[in-house]
DNA sequence: AAAGCTACTTACTAAGTAGTAAGTATTTCT
DNA sequence: AGAAATACTTACTACTTAGTAAGTAGCTTT
C-alpha cells in the first residue's frame, strides 16, 4: 500500500505553491500558511520542517507532474503541434490567474537555497527542456515542425519566452504574452 | 547647481542593487546593507526612508541609465547591429558575474510592491522594450535586419530570452546563456 | 558667532520570523 | 487491551525585521 499523505500535508503544498506563484519564495513565511488553513505553524513545521523543505517537496511535486506529462506527451495519435499548444496552456492557465510559474519564480532566489534545493530545481528544469526539445525534435523530423536552431536551443528559447512572458503580462499586460506565444508557434510553424 | 548625493547614499544604491541582481529583493536586509557598508541602520533609512524607497530609488536609477542608453543608441554611424549588441553585452556582463537583471529579479515579488512601485517599474520595462524596439525597427527599415515579427513584438521575445535566459545560466550554465545570445542575433539577420 | 542644515549614531521598539519541546487526541498495529 | 505511530496543538524561544525618536558632529549660511 503506498503511503497517503494528508489532506493538510497537500493543503500546504498547494498553497506553497500558490504563494510562491503570487508573492515569491522570499515573500511568504509559514504564518502566512497556517493563518489560511485555520492550523498552527508548528503543524506546518511538522510537515516540512524547515522552508527549504517545503520548497523542496513543492519542486518534487512538479518534478513528479512534469513525469507524467511526458508520459503523456509521448503517446501517439497527437501532433507535435498539438503537443507543444499543451505546453503552451499550461503558461496561458498561469497567466490568466495572474500567477508566474514556479520555476521563473524562484530563479531570483537561487542564491539563498541550500545546495540540495538547488540541485533539485536545475533537475526540473533539465525535465521541462528535455520535454519540450523532445516533442520539437519529433516534430521536425517528420515535417511537421521548422526551425533554424537545434531542438535544445530552441526549447531554451521557446522556455525562456514563456517563463519571462507570464512575468512580463502581469506588469504590461496580457496582450504581451498572447503575442509571444502567438510568435512561437509562428516560429516553428513549416 | 545639480544636487549632489552623498558617497554613502550611492553606496547604498549600488548594494541594493547588487543585493536584488545576486539574492532577490525579499531577501535582503537593511541590516545586510548597513553590515557590508560599516554605518547603522538607521544611517540606510535616513536615506531610504523604507524599502520601498530604496527599491524606487534602484529603478529611478536604471531610468536614468536607460535614458542615456538610449540617447547614445539614437547616434548615427552605428549599425544597428552594434546597437543590439550593446544592449545585449549589458546582460552577457552580468551573466559572467552570476548576476540577474533588476527587472526579471523583482518581478517575482511584483505583488509584494507598493502601486508606486509597480508604475515605476512599469515605465522601466516600457521604456528598455521602447529602445530594443527602435533598433529593430530602423534594423529592418534600411534593411540590416530581417524578422517576421513586428518590432515590438520581437523586442518582447528578445527581452524575455535576456532576462530569462541569465536566471537559467545560474543553473543549467552559461553556455545556454550564450546559444540563446546567438540564437538571438541569427534571428534578425538579414 | 549664532542658527540651521546635513549626515549621520545611539538606543530603542513592536512585530514578525523560523523553529522546537512537550503534550494530546485519534487511529493503527499487535 | 495495550503499544505505538500519526497528526496535530500549546506554549515558548531566540532572532531578525523594519522602523523611529532623540541626540551629535561638522559644515554652511547669514
Amino acid at each position: 500500500m503506498t503511503v497517503r499523505p494528508t489532506d493538510t500535508k497537500e493543503e500546504i503544498l498547494r498553497l506553497g505553491t500558490e504563494l510562491i506563484q503570487v508573492y515569491g519564495y522570499n515573500a511568504f513565511s509559514y504564518a502566512d500558511i497556517s493563518k489560511e488553513l485555520d492550523i498552527k505553524n508548528a503543524a506546518v513545521h511538522y510537515h516540512f520542517p524547515g522552508k527549504e523543505d517545503l520548497l523542496a517537496g513543492i519542486i518534487d511535486q512538479y518534478i513528479q507532474r512534469y513525469k507524467e506529462l511526458g508520459a503523456k506527451i509521448n503517446a501517439p495519435g497527437i501532433t507535435a503541434k498539438q503537443k507543444l499548444d499543451v505546453f503552451i496552456s499550461r503558461y496561458t492557465d498561469l497567466c490568466e490567474q495572474n500567477k508566474i510559474c514556479i520555476i521563473g519564480s524562484v530563479c531570483s532566489d537561487y542564491n539563498t537555497m541550500p545546495e540540495s534545493v538547488k540541485t533539485k530545481l536545475g533537475e526540473l528544469i533539465e525535465m521541462v527542456l528535455g520535454i519540450v526539445e523532445k516533442v520539437l525534435q519529433q516534430g521536425k523530423k517528420n515535417g511537421e515542425l521548422d526551425f533554424p536552431e537545434t531542438a535544445r536551443v530552441k526549447s531554451l528559447l521557446i522556455m525562456t519566452n514563456l517563463a519571462a512572458g507570464v512575468q512580463l503580462a502581469r506588469i504590461t499586460g496580457k496582450k504581451d504574452y498572447m503575442a509571444i506565444c502567438k510568435s512561437i508557434i509562428d516560429q516553428v510553424s513549416s
